[in-house]
DNA sequence: ACGTCTAGCGCTCATCTGAGCACTATAGCG
DNA sequence: CGCTATAGTGCTCAGATGAGCGCTAGACGT
């Protein structure tokens, strides 16, 4: 980024740091400090110009997280959102239940302290969700909502459901869970279900929503819970469609536009319209295949916060920098 | 320093964090920031304030040695001294020739880097500057002066001429050493070794110095090789007059003015008078009881550069501050 | 409900700062 | 010896900045 031009010496090195300790650290304007080093104000900043530009002053962030704050602010502002959280990169290489855990960490201590009484919380069904619910240990007394059905998977049947009700215990308030699967066979199934009590109760509360933690699917194999679920056919179907992304089983092509296909009729799901009336919509998405389908969630404009990580920060600001 | 007021929220932290990015490492103006972020500069500086306060941004100094800046900035300052060079304190205790190693390097790379084909340098005494040429290995030709005589010490015969002999060597210079002891029994050998040959032709060098390295000495025992080698009587009968500090066997009280005593008379030196029209003194003075001997030399005007240890620095720094 | 207190915000104005240009000193070269 | 190239320095002026003040909103006790 900066290339050092020549390892300064030793004393002027000295006084540099000096200027830049004052300047910096102890906030004095450059014409005090041109005083009292017997310099012009113009020397002044060409010596904390070149102090910066040769590395030899540097500055550092203490965050409460490992968090990189210039892809943060980066992306912030590629997209327009309201904020980002982009997880720094790890040391070593990372396992993908690692870095989940890392993501939902953050996404934990986000919502646990934005979070207010007054709020009303929507969680979608993922594994990423789950694990920043197991991450929350307080919480204001606020409902929350399961956002969609739940996505029968090997290794986490009811996960969604188990994940509200947590979530709801450690708040103290309501939890308006959907005991149903997310994708059902058919349109009339569908139907039926979604007039049943609870889970109309539930899809009722939509319109309520203050908040809603989301994960982004990418339209591939192992990249989306809703793909991998669906038949070969189905999944052709919709990527010839030109779907990229997926957020509760509600998609969007490479342009962030909501696209309506089959599946639409035949999920249990917070809709497409709802989603995007809630104020502040936290996203996760991570890992370098996600990149695409992040991008295009984000260009729909609905998402608020989104959480990642700086591999995938990276790919999606590329994309966005390409596009122009 | 300064208090962490409270532990700011994630986002706070990120967004504060985004600006100090912007601020301090891509150099925009709080202007442009505002703008950005949609918020008033006024506000942009306020939490940039903050960010410093607490310690969420941190400014790092990349030396190319373990220099503390800050103190070197007090100590320059307060003795209006041309330039200090001070040592960050260890992170272990460290033992008095590890210091004095460390101490001496920064001297030796300080003095590599400034000296030129036309200077003079004179080298005084002292173990810290013996610890310094061994640690030069590349010198412009000049000519190198030896200040005072020998102090016979246990484990450091002729070093001092070693020590200019050596130098000279790594240079291509002349050597101008002094075969001869620093302190001597009476005023008769001290005149008669004094004219001779080569001797007087080294004090003849003294008018001609546009360099001095010399070692700082505290007029109390193991803190100065001239009064470890006096006679008890002698060494009281000095104190007495108020001595607090000693460079190449010249004495200085606690208000830096120069103290003549009988000792001036026997011993082989460069004297104050000679030493104060030297343009560049740099003195090495470390260690915490030599941090009164310190502040009187400093006090006297003579040196331009010191090289010291943080604890010393600060010790110093306190003694000039009490007497405000 | 009412006044009081406090924290947070943005405004004004005097001061500070940066970009660009003009001047000076030094070194290298004819 | 002077000429030129170059780096270093300080000036002007428009634009950026900080200190201090007054405004507003929410918290709190009465």
């Amino acid at each position: 980024m900066s290339a050092r031009r020549r390892p300064l010496s030793l004393s002027d090195s000295v006084q540099a740091a000096s200027i830049a300790h004052r300047f910096y650290v102890r906030g004095e304007s450059k014409l005090e400090i041109a005083e009292a080093f017997g310099l012009s104000r113009f020397k002044i900043a060409r010596i904390l110009d070149t102090a910066r530009e040769t590395g030899l002053v540097r500055v550092e962030f203490d965050l409460p997280a490992p968090i990189d704050p210039a892809l943060c602010d980066e992306l912030r502002s590629a997209y327009g959102l309201e904020r980002a959280l982009v997880l720094e990169r790890a040391k070593h290489r990372e396992t993908r239940p690692e870095l989940r855990r890392r993501i939902g960490a953050l996404a934990a201590q986000l919502l646990a302290e934005t979070a207010t009484k007054d709020d009303v919380i929507g969680l979608s069904w993922a594994r990423s969700v789950n694990v920043m619910t197991e991450q929350i240990d307080a919480l204001p007394r606020c409902p929350i909502v399961q956002l969609c059905g739940v996505q029968a998977g090997m290794d986490m049947r009811d996960r969604s459901v188990e994940t509200v009700s947590r979530l709801a215990r450690v708040s103290g308030g309501e939890a308006y869970p959907i005991f149903a699967p997310l994708v059902l066979p058919d349109r009339r199934t569908t139907e039926t279900l979604r007039r049943q009590p609870g889970i109309a109760e539930t899809f009722g509360q939509f319109r309520n929503l203050t908040k809603a933690v989301v994960s982004i699917g990418a339209w591939q194999e192992n990249e989306s819970t809703v793909y991998d679920s669906l038949s070969p056919a189905e999944r052709d179907a919709i990527s010839k469609r030109g779907a990229k992304a997926e957020v509760a089983a509600r998609l969007f092509d490479a342009d962030g536009n909501a696209l309506s296909t089959g599946l639409a009729h035949h999920v249990l799901a917070i809709s497409h319209e709802e989603l995007r009336q809630v104020p502040e919509v936290i996203a996760l998405g991570y890992t370098r295949p996600k990149a695409e389908a992040i991008d295009a969630v984000l260009r729909s404009g609905m998402v608020s916060t989104l959480i990642t990580d700086a591999d995938a920060a990276r790919d999606a600001l590329e994309i966005a920098a390409n596009r122009t």
